[in-house]
DNA sequence: ATGGTCGATAAGCACTGCTGATGGAGTGGG
DNA sequence: CCCACTCCATCAGCAGTGCTTATCGACCAT
């Protein structure tokens, strides 16, 4: 019998949900139909449980479960191996940045080196993955966090993770809002607002919700993708609030940002790398450390 | 060749590196010496570096970089099968939980109903995993955190985590100690003070450094195991000051447990289980749960 | 020297895991 | 109603894998 839990069969076997085919994930993976027949069915029998109904192919109950845990079973794999060969190989010139848009502030921006770096920006939560996969040497990660808090990051490799900056939080408003006058606003006087929930352009509501023990924000509009000038331009229109660090909210024409007062949140940035203390990844980590 | 990152190959790599010996390793797991030596050939070729110094038999840099992966990497495989595994199995009768010292407190005890219940006492690093792999059906991790702030667990698998219970810190201080007159500590006053580092029996220094960005605590001995009553007998022996949940620490002969008043942390104690919500595992998980 | 231990390597072999072919079940069209 | 088509399961066959046994070279202690 084939041997249980190879990530061959974990591979297929994720092929197979996603296409919602045998025959499908065959062409895609190169191989058979057969093969992955013998493949699904090796899971099954080492795991005793089916988990694909056919006609139509989808997850059991089982197989929904085992999805959960193949993601990051897979990803850790790679991670593993990147992480090894990354020792071995030879230096590479030229660095690649992960990054959330947010995440470049001021600081980060003069403290990069002249010539040879790719910057990447990425949804919030693929940042880890690619720096423990070595798609990217650096990462930086922000998101909302009570002040000197670290922020709860999906740990998929040993990464080292260090806060590199804290910023006020800005709520962005259209120049005509009613609140727009005020010097500080607290998320009680927010209660009503309507929000533009962007969470890989802006700060995402999930998080504000996490940190403050989840009253519900209503989404008015929710924007898929990481460009902040879209969003900002959104709320400019009127279809809703954005909340932003504030170097990212100050100018933006036809709004107003006013900073967030209670509960006293920060906007925290963290830089990610692998483990090497040496090579250029680990210059520009240096230089984006606050002095110590 | 043998298929890259094989988890048989992991298994025997880690074996290998735990015993320094391949021909250990290839005891222990019930193969050929040769066989083991072809599997750490295969995965040295695949991860294009050698990963073991032969003669002694060490790991090398990559080696142990390629250790740090391995651990949660197969806890997660070992997981994932248990937790689909669990799915199709039948439910046993029976429940185990898995727990630290310290979180067994009035409340949990009050709520276990009253047969059936097998307490498994583990370090605090070994409940997450022994709840992931179904070694456990419910888990109860404590520690420190800044109040209503969740505590920080590795994650082996996507388990449910839920705090149950936060309660005031007491420093464990012998009957004749300067500061045993005192109302309440400040982390200042202790500056100087010896501890006892019991990881696993009292609440850990670590994580006291951790919260508090860091101090150093000179600890006078280290306890490794799980027994508190030991742990509150050094420190009445005058062999240095313990943390502990304050339940745990009144009532203690020959010792006089103090409120830590700064910085403001508590011992908050969290509920881990998989994913099902039936059961009596569930059962319980719901008695545990505050009521709201 | 020499016996003993350790890991690397070669040769051989059983069996795994693939392919290709066939069968049964469901589906849509004429 | 039947036929053609698609899909997955199953079977037989075969190449290649990964194991074992056997041997070798290196190192160590006696």
């Amino acid at each position: 019998m084939l041997c249980g839990m190879d990530p061959h069969l974990l591979r297929t076997y994720v092929a197979v949900a996603r296409l919602a085919s045998f025959s499908e994930a065959a062409r895609e993976l190169g191989y058979t139909q057969s093969a992955v027949s013998q493949h699904i069915a090796a899971l099954e029998q080492d795991l005793g449980a089916p988990l694909l109904t056919r006609r139509p192919v989808a997850p059991t109950a089982a197989g929904e479960r085992l999805l959960e845990h193949t993601g990051p079973l897979l990803l850790r794999l790679d991670a593993a191996r990147a992480d090894v060969a990354r020792i071995a190989a030879a230096p590479r010139y030229g660095l690649t940045l992960a990054t959330t848009p947010t995440a470049l502030g001021p600081a980060v921006l003069g403290a990069l080196p002249p010539a040879g770096v790719t910057l990447r920006v990425l949804p919030r939560t693929e940042i880890p993955a690619a720096v423990a996969t070595g798609t990217a040497d650096l990462g930086l990660v922000d998101g909302l966090a009570a002040p000197s808090d670290p922020l709860r990051l999906t740990d998929v490799a040993p990464l080292t993770t260090r806060g590199i900056a804290e910023e006020p939080v800005s709520v962005l408003l259209p120049a005509g809002h009613p609140l727009a006058g005020r010097p500080g606003l607290r998320l009680g006087d927010l209660r009503d607002a309507r929000w533009v929930d962007a969470p890989d352009a802006a700060l995402p509501l999930a998080q504000l919700r996490a940190a403050t023990g989840g009253g519900a924000f209503r989404a008015a509009l929710r924007y898929e993708g990481t460009d902040v000038r879209t969003v900002t331009a959104l709320t400019a229109a009127g279809h809703g609030l954005t909340l932003l660090p504030r170097p990212a909210a100050t100018g933006v024409p036809g709004t107003v940002a006013v900073p967030l007062t209670a509960p006293r949140l920060v906007h925290r940035t963290e830089l990610l790398h692998g483990g090497g203390t040496g090579g250029a990844a680990a210059d520009l980590a240096r230089r984006l450390l606050p002095a110590d």
